[in-house]
DNA sequence: AAAACTATCAACCGCTATTAT
DNA sequence: AATAATAGCGGTTGATAGTTT
């Protein structure tokens, strides 16, 4: 590294993801500055905690959403406005992003259809749809409007988790993942983890940069006949070494191989946005068994 | 078939809040 | 208590896939 560059924007490559899940998977997902500087990905670490809590994150759903997940939008929307991070705790693998980007154009087009039919039945009485009509951003106006309708679930009664019920959205788990590193506490723990890290900062980042090819990565993943993943299998040794300076073990968070494979295969015939999306699964899933078993035993908080 | 238009979503930016020193 | 560093949030933009004309 001659000097700092500037750092890299723009769409993320499948490369750059498995590193950042590595990494991640490594450090917690809490000190991005420092993933960014020793993953030796190019990016701020702004980008990676995005790219992290946006895609690659394991809790992380895809797909559609459900008609009581557009319901809950509507009605936590009316209730806190735009408060997506609020509202996206309230649907778990749902993100801050994805429920924004989903109010905007779902509320775009009801909009514009309101606009029509009020212009053209003008003089009709007020049509069923308008009750469902969007309110601009930002207008929290009309609380009532959700609990006028009655077999609208009210926020309370969802059984999706919450605070309360001690079951978190992703957005909860606040990188509590791998406590060792967690600059939180720990003050003992986090002094060696900090030594330990900085002496091996230089070959963690090569192992994972230089060790495997992306290729040898896939072969890896895909290999059938091994049945499960193993995440040390995807790091050369020295880096597992250097990273763990305490239990629990690596080896303890291999994943279910029937769920990683079924996922996987489901993404491929997704084809929506060609590799990058099956990249995302693929490496989520993994470490959703292997590294970021939020009920497991990484779960500290 | 091709151009124009629309919808979707990933990613960036600027700001604020929180935490560490 | 003050300051710096970092994380998080909401708004916005731009690229691209899909649809319509």
């Amino acid at each position: 590294m001659v000097h700092q560059e500037e750092a890299r924007k723009g769409p993320w490559t499948e490369q750059e993801d498995f590193k950042l899940v590595c990494f991640v998977g490594l450090f917690g997902d809490r000190r991005w500055d420092f993933i960014a500087k020793v993953s030796g990905l190019n990016r701020t670490g702004k980008s990676c905690r995005l790219r992290w809590v946006n895609y690659l994150h394991p809790g992380l759903k895809r797909g559609k959403m459900t008609p009581q997940e557009e319901r809950l939008v509507l009605e936590l929307h009316s209730k806190w406005g735009n408060r997506w991070s609020r509202i996206a705790r309230k649907l778990p693998g749902r993100t801050d992003n994805e429920i924004k980007n989903y109010w905007r154009t779902h509320m775009r087009k009801k909009a514009q259809e309101k606009k029509k039919s009020t212009t053209t039945t003008t003089s009709n009485s007020s049509s069923s749809s308008s009750s469902s009509s969007p309110p601009p951003d930002h207008d929290v106006s009309s609380p009532s409007q959700s609990s006028s309708s009655s077999n609208i679930t009210t926020v309370e009664s969802l059984p999706f988790p919450d605070s309360t019920t001690g079951v978190e959205s992703f957005y909860d788990t606040g990188g509590r993942v791998v406590s060792a590193y967690d600059n939180r506490g720990h003050d003992k723990m986090k002094t060696e983890a900090k030594n330990h890290i900085e002496d091996e900062q230089q070959t963690a980042a090569a192992a994972v940069a230089g060790c495997y090819s992306m290729d040898d990565i896939w072969k890896e993943i895909s290999l059938p006949e091994e049945g499960v993943y193993n995440c040390n299998n995807l790091i050369s040794t020295p880096l597992i070494a250097a990273a763990e300076p305490s239990p629990p073990a690596w080896d303890e968070y291999y994943c279910s191989d029937s769920l990683w494979i079924n996922n996987l295969d489901e993404e491929v015939s997704n084809k929506s946005r060609g590799f990058t999306q099956t990249t995302a699964t693929a490496i989520n899933d993994p470490f959703n068994y292997a590294c970021f078993d939020y009920g497991g035993a990484f779960l500290t908080g």
